[in-house]
DNA sequence: GTTAGCACTCGCACCTATCGAGTGCTAATG
DNA sequence: CATTAGCACTCGATAGGTGCGAGTGCTAAC
């Protein structure tokens, strides 16, 4: 993107660059001369320090927070310092937990969900948040109508990903349970395989005038029916660990707080800012992302399959000085790890 | 309670006291005499006024935040205040808007107390909490099993409030489809009218026997199928408006903020707040209620019918300045509507 | 090229002065 | 005798002043 991140580094400015974040991103205090001179790996002196940094500044790769203060990485120091400066670190005992958890019998893809959302939080103390698989790819696999008594029923919804739901609604008088059964044979007949989004228009339709044609009277049951499928279908949203943002010493006002919380009730805002995403991980840094409200942000994304290639996203968002070394190794296994174990429950469900 | 509460106050002081405290609660600021004195209905000098607002002090119900501030009414004047000076409000339209929302085609009892939630705590600016109805009420009506296909089915669960719930789970290979038949027969007949809370208990005590008398293998089975039951049954809470709070400015520190919203994450520590609450509307005021986490909150609840005498309870978690007056008759014409609606609805179900 | 030395900068913590809103008390008033 | 005007006093909030320390940039010496 920014040619100018390709301009060479000397190696002592890899050093100290990669010294200076790691420090940043430990203890959240700018970084003085005097105090990285000290450091074991560090055997220039203070003053040599000082006109690396001040090199480097002049590169744009960090900042100071006022003329006399230590220094603190800019955004294109962040992007330089995950795109060059990380090493694949070995993968921790960190995955094995999620592991045992995922493996440790599960009846739904909601828990599974739900479950390694909170763990991810948990290991990062950052917010985690996990969409669910694009619902543009997601087939009905089958409708099921179960009557409960004499005037409701619920229907049941089994999609390609394993995903089951259920509908209650009123069974309308003219309705006999022969009638049902040749409802639901049609519907499976004609649905099957019609993608989620495009259900409810199928419906209406296709199927509702076939339906005139076997079932007496059923403009009258059409309103009743009809519920069953108009019922909006939201994206599906994890998230674990939001107060764990109260915990970053960046948060330390109360409007950022607010700011945060108040784009965190917004779930749309927060699907739109998964919805983009690639293959892979991908990681964005502060005002990288066009969206205002996490703009000192940093949100890291990676993608998990869901059986025949369904996708869905898990994300990380804390501030920029994030351990992205951390999170990036956990978020790649832990993508890995979904797909499997997803992978396996899905096949049970073929 | 305290006796010391039916101590008489003067006319006049009951009238200073209401003003004083309708005035904090406008503006979160302290009341000072001079300001106090300039009012409409006030005819009294800034003098006189202080002399009285010594002897409210005295006598509990005001305080000062330091020695020369304007006075703020304490837990004991809200108290007097909820108790003997709030006249019963005129109804507002901002019941319509709740009876609207409910009466306008709704599905699911989950979806009529989400909205409400949300529309309360919308109309209030406070975060509205609902808890659905005492499981230890509830018992269990009816189930239905549905195969999906050779290997996975689908429990149907409904209770006697009308709430249905779905299980997926693994079928055994044992079992074949004249075997759940009779399962579901068995427990149907065994099952029905018994309180939720205790499901898990008797199927393990008494269905699991008989069922080794009518389905071969059935041991191997008993693995799978005790996941219908066994599965845990939290008590649903939904809230609205959780952010609200960060509006009141007495929330202007990031440890405020950072209690609370641990405090809101902990849904254990939730249910137990609102556990023991009594039929009608109960008001309890900062450190009246033992959670050390909304010690200096104020929390009013209201309870609801569903159907059978199950109690459901609705509350508003708001600072000690609360707007008593609005919020107690809005909570006592939400609790109303809601037990209509869903009595209806409940009915339907019968 | 590296480093020691030094003047300089700025945030922060602390103190101080001032201002204003509010009080308690006293004495005057109807 | 209740009410009120007057006044000294208190305290929070705000603004300006001082000293300290961590840090910088620059220069000159190594």
């Amino acid at each position: 993107m920014l040619t100018g991140v390709n301009i060479m580094l000397t190696e002592r400015q890899l050093l100290l660059l990669q010294m200076i974040i790691d420090d940043f991103i430990d203890t959240a205090h700018p970084v003085g001369s005097r105090a990285l001179s000290k450091k074991e790996d560090i055997p220039y002196s203070a003053a040599t320090i000082r006109n690396e940094m001040a090199d480097l500044e002049e590169l744009g790769f960090l900042e100071k927070t006022h003329s006399s203060s230590g220094r603190v990485p800019s955004e294109k120091g962040y992007r330089y310092y995950v795109d060059h400066l990380i090493a694949p670190i070995s993968i921790r005992n960190d995955i094995k937990i999620i592991n045992d958890i995922i493996k440790d019998g599960f009846f739904e893809f909601e828990q599974i969900v739900q479950m390694s959302a909170e763990v991810l939080s948990e290991l990062t103390n950052y917010t985690s948040i996990i969409l669910g698989p694009e619902l543009n790819d997601t087939k009905l696999k089958q409708i099921q109508i179960v009557p409960l008594n004499d005037h409701t029923a619920v229907a049941i919804l089994v999609t390609d990903t394993g995903h089951v739901e259920h509908r209650s609604f009123t069974i309308p008088t003219v309705i006999n349970a022969s009638d049902i059964e040749k409802m639901v044979n049609i519907l499976n007949e004609r649905l099957q395989g019609v993608p989620i989004v495009r259900i409810e228009e199928v419906f209406q339709k296709e199927i509702t005038a076939l339906m005139k044609l076997y079932l007496r009277d059923f403009d009258t049951s059409y309103e009743y029916l009809k519920a069953i499928f108009l019922h909006e279908h939201p994206v599906k949203l994890y998230i674990g660990g939001k107060s764990n943002i109260l915990l970053q010493p960046e948060f330390n006002n109360v409007d950022k707080i607010r700011s945060f919380y108040t784009m965190m009730d917004n779930e749309n805002e927060i699907a739109n800012l998964l919805k983009n995403t690639k293959h892979g991980i991908e990681v964005t840094i502060g005002t990288e992302n066009e969206v205002d409200a996490i703009k000192d942000l940093s949100l890291i994304t990676a993608s998990y399959q869901l059986g025949k290639g369904q996708m869905g996203t898990i994300a990380l968002l804390g501030p920029t000085r994030m351990e992205y070394k951390k999170v990036i190794s956990l978020l790649s296994s832990l993508s890995n790890e979904m797909s499997d174990a997803l992978y396996k429950w899905y096949k049970s469900y073929e």
